[in-house]
DNA sequence: CACCCGTGGTC
DNA sequence: TGACCAAGGGT
């Protein structure tokens, strides 16, 4: 299945910043932050802009971690934001501002789990690792497990398939890696599938068994209404938006609950996404 | 391992 | 219209 699966990206791949050869292991590592469940339309425009204003780990080390958060815009998960920031941090002081190109060193990194540490040893600077990301992990689902969804959380079978698949030389685990995370993307996608468009269709179990809709537990939906996150969200917007400190009195207007309304801003504050002042302001934190 | 963490588009 | 989904990580 690798032929045609390579040779289907060489074809079809989009035209991504970050696919982009001046793009470095630094404009791929930013990208795969920002990629942390957020669609790739949305990531463009924060993509280029962040890059030119820092388009070196030391340059974003060298400023407050509250302009990350600010730079971050409506990203969502804005301690992404923070962890970028620690992690060129990190970069700067470990590894003398260069991103490292080890797997164990980037999985070392802050925000960097097994996915990333994969992906930007990969797609950086063309290492063999198996990337498992949610697009991948459906393709094997379906194409090899003949199911319609992987199960909720990675399992060792998963990686074991994603390591015996591995194409066994460097630059060809990279490209599959590219090319399996691409086709989930774009043709195995999750809700409509385009098979007609797959490369591997005729080859893949989930088709061969009559495309069997998902059997067995519901998979965990996201409810978002009325939670903290929301609130969260709704008390930092107004963060980022300020030029100065911003008085208590403007953060209890964005939502009328006061006890989940001071439980969300505590929560910002503990996290480092808030800092409170000796006055009683917040702000952006610049530490 | 289950849950928490934002935001906006889609069907 | 609301549930589902999007290149996960940390605890």
């Amino acid at each position: 299945m690798h032929r045609p699966v390579i040779d289907w990206f060489d074809e079809h791949a989009r035209d991504l910043p970050w696919r982009r050869p001046e793009a470095g292991p630094w404009g791929v590592m930013v990208s795969e932050f920002m990629l942390q469940q957020t669609p790739v339309n949305r990531v463009l425009p924060v993509y280029e802009q962040w890059l030119a204003r820092w388009p070196r780990p030391a340059d974003l080390a060298a400023e407050p971690p509250g302009e990350a958060v600010r730079a971050w815009g409506r990203l969502g998960y804005p301690r992404r934001a923070l962890r970028l920031h620690a992690a060129a941090c990190a970069i700067q002081e470990r590894h003398g501002g260069e991103v490292p190109d080890d797997h164990a060193e980037l999985l070392a990194l802050p925000g960097v789990g097994e996915y990333t540490a994969a992906a930007v040893a990969s797609f950086a600077f063309g290492r063999r690792h198996p990337v498992l990301d949610t697009n991948v992990r459906r393709v094997f689902a379906r194409v090899v497990g003949g199911v319609q969804y992987p199960p909720n959380a990675t399992t060792a079978a998963e990686r074991r398939l994603a390591r015996e698949l591995l194409p066994a030389d460097e630059p060809t685990a990279a490209r599959w890696a590219a090319a399996t995370m691409e086709l989930g993307a774009l043709v195995c996608t999750a809700r409509t599938p385009h098979c007609a468009r797959c490369p591997v269709t005729a080859r893949c179990a989930w088709r061969q068994a009559g495309s069997p809709a998902h059997d067995g537990p519901p998979r965990r939906g996201q409810t978002y209404a009325g939670t903290d996150r929301q609130v969260r969200g709704k008390l930092l917007a107004v963060l980022r938006e300020a030029t100065a400190p911003v008085p208590q009195r403007d953060l209890d207007r964005v939502w009328d609950e006061p006890v989940q309304r001071a439980r969300a801003l505590d929560g910002l504050v503990a996290d480092g996404l808030v800092e409170p002042l000796a006055d009683g302001r917040y702000r952006l934190p610049l530490t």
